[in-house]
RNA sequence: GGUCUCUUGGCCGAGUGGCUAGGCAACGGUCUGCAAAACCGUCUACCCCGGUUCGAAUCCGGGAGAGACCUCCA
């Protein structure tokens, strides 16, 4: 399989300029990308990388790369507050409800996929569990150690940053000092076990109620924050690979940590391109767990959030993303919202009208050369506000021509109809939700039965009979359209 | 406090030294028995003050405001 010729640019973190995308091994692609930690349920943040990510994968595999996507599910590992006084949040959660910690992490998971199935997100090639990669992680912590840049405490295990940093860059992808960082040192409570206030724990002892445990060579405890990461990403994609994505908020320390673990075991950089999406904002402030601002998608989907004036389908929320690009921040109202379901409406229906265009000897519109402008949007960092600009161009050239004002050629309307389709299909990955159609067939043809009665009223000029069959209706929730080909009806 | 980023028309949101994205809303029109829907058209913005330049919203300096990270976070 060929790679489709392209001139493909990354933004990378690492250096924060465009670079050009050069895989190490063509056509193979290895990307990683930081997945949710399953103790709730998804929220509007995590829909974020996971569109922005699909949007990177479905590109690279629309021209021609092989790639495989990775993406772990954090079901171990995260503490809460500080070292000493932290617990797993998983096992917290599960101490609340009185469940196996296994079993919020499996319901959490499976919920999470369902989400991101509804966002039409296609499942990564490999979806890692931390938990299951314990091994791994034990694997990576005693290179660390056998390289000199970590030291054991009390049955833990801490990275020695400072030591790092003598030989290495830590804080080369945060743009961080860590030497002025330790001048700057602030008072921190219970961290008497590591040598500096920015040394992290690669492996944490257990504390006797702990109940999420492993044995290891340093006693019974669990990996640290940043392992996972690092350990399943060398084991899936390499000591190197391509792309490591995730959000903004995980470059420091969560990213600046894995390369030093990285690092450290293995004695390179393990990533050539870093990419990270930025956050969703609620009244110009993210939207976070921490925060308390988090509307979740199922509360879109069903619109049961007070905050919401309606619920949105998943196709909406998607669309929403994709129109503005991933580096930049997106702020959620419904006044947006509602505005993105209008477009993605209008975009669906020009597609709709593909099928019906009569085609003629010449065009009055270069589609080669638009085909080209969307091409060289994508190819610019994966600029989808400037790609769904010129589908919209495409819109407006698709309804001339159905109102007669404008012309296709056969061959255009052909090289047309697929490039569009493939770009809001199989790029965009936008599906048409299958909306009208979720009533029952009974309740359809009703309404086609009314319908047909009130044509033939309006046949007769019985207005007053024609109109109160479309107000009943309306009442209903279902709305009228009338158009030259006869009267359509969808559901409000 | 430190590091970094952002500030675009009624709203959302691209772009970037000259060629005036796009969507939504609004307004005008076409269509319609009326209405809605649909479609077409119109609407020329870039926080403030200096500077560089033939030319800056775009580059540089200063100011104001907002945000992210520095603790788990998508």
């Amino acid at each position: 399989m060929s790679i489709k010729e392209n001139q493909l640019k990354i933004y990378n973190s690492l250096g924060r300029k465009k670079e050009d995308f050069i895989p190490i091994n063509s056509p193979h692609v290895g990307m990683y990308v930081c997945g949710p930690t399953v103790y709730g349920d998804a929220h509007l943040g995590h829909a974020r990388p996971g569109v922005a990510f699909d949007l990177i994968f479905r590109y690279l595999k629309h021209l021609g790369y092989k790639v495989r996507y990775v993406r772990n599910i954090t079901d171990v590992g995260h503490l809460e507050n500080d070292a000493d006084f932290g617990e797993d949040k998983i096992e917290k959660k599960a101490r609340l409800e009185q469940l196996e910690p296994m079993e919020i992490a499996q319901y959490y998971s499976d919920r999470y996929m369902d989400n991101m199935d509804s966002l039409n997100i296609l499942r990564p090639s490999i979806q890692p569990r931390a938990s299951g990669h314990i091994i791994e992680q034990m694997e990576m912590v005693d290179k660390i150690l056998d390289a000199g840049f970590a030291y054991k405490v009390n049955g833990s295990v801490y990275f020695d940053v400072v030591k790092y940093n003598e030989t290495h860059n830590y804080g080369e992808l945060s743009g961080r000092n860590i030497e002025e960082a330790l001048e700057n040192t602030r008072e921190l409570e219970g961290q008497q076990e590591k040598h500096s206030n920015v040394d992290f724990a690669i492996w944490k002892k257990a504390s006797a109620e702990h109940i999420m445990r492993w044995n290891s060579p340093w006693g019974s405890g669990f990996p640290g924050w940043h392992m996972e990461c690092s350990a399943m990403s060398t084991k899936y994609l390499g000591e190197t690979f391509d792309i490591h994505g995730g959000g903004m908020d995980l470059r420091f320390p969560h990213h600046e940590s894995e390369i030093a673990q990285s690092v450290a075991a293995n004695g390179k950089e393990p990533v050539k391109y870093w990419i990270h999406n930025n956050m969703v904002t609620i009244n110009g402030q993210k939207m976070g767990k921490s925060l308390g601002n988090f509307i979740t998608l199922d509360e879109f989907f069903t619109g049961t959030h007070n905050i919401l004036d309606r619920a949105y389908e998943p196709m909406t929320i998607r669309f929403f993303m994709l129109q503005a690009h991933y580096r930049s921040t997106v702020d959620f109202s419904n006044e947006a919202l509602q505005a993105a379901h209008k477009g993605f409406e209008k975009l669906m229906k020009a597609d709709d009208s593909l099928e019906q265009l009569k085609t003629a000897t010449t065009s009055d519109f270069d589609v080669a050369q638009w085909q080209e402008k969307c091409y060289a949007a994508m190819d610019d960092d994966f600029n989808s506000p400037i790609l769904i600009a010129h589908l919209f161009d495409a819109v407006k050239y698709i309804n001339s021509i159905k109102g007669g004002k404008m012309k296709i050629s056969a061959a255009d309307l052909a090289l047309l109809t697929t490039s569009f389709r493939t770009f809001v299909f199989e790029i965009l990955g936008l599906r048409k939700d299958k909306s009208a159609g979720d009533g029952s067939q009974l309740s359809a043809k009703l309404i086609d039965l009314m319908l047909s009665v009130r044509h033939q009223a309006k046949l007769d000029k019985n207005w007053a009979t024609a109109d109160e069959i479309r107000n009943q209706l309306s009442n209903l929730g279902i709305l009228i359209k009338d158009t030259k080909e006869g009267s359509e009806w969808e559901l409000a």
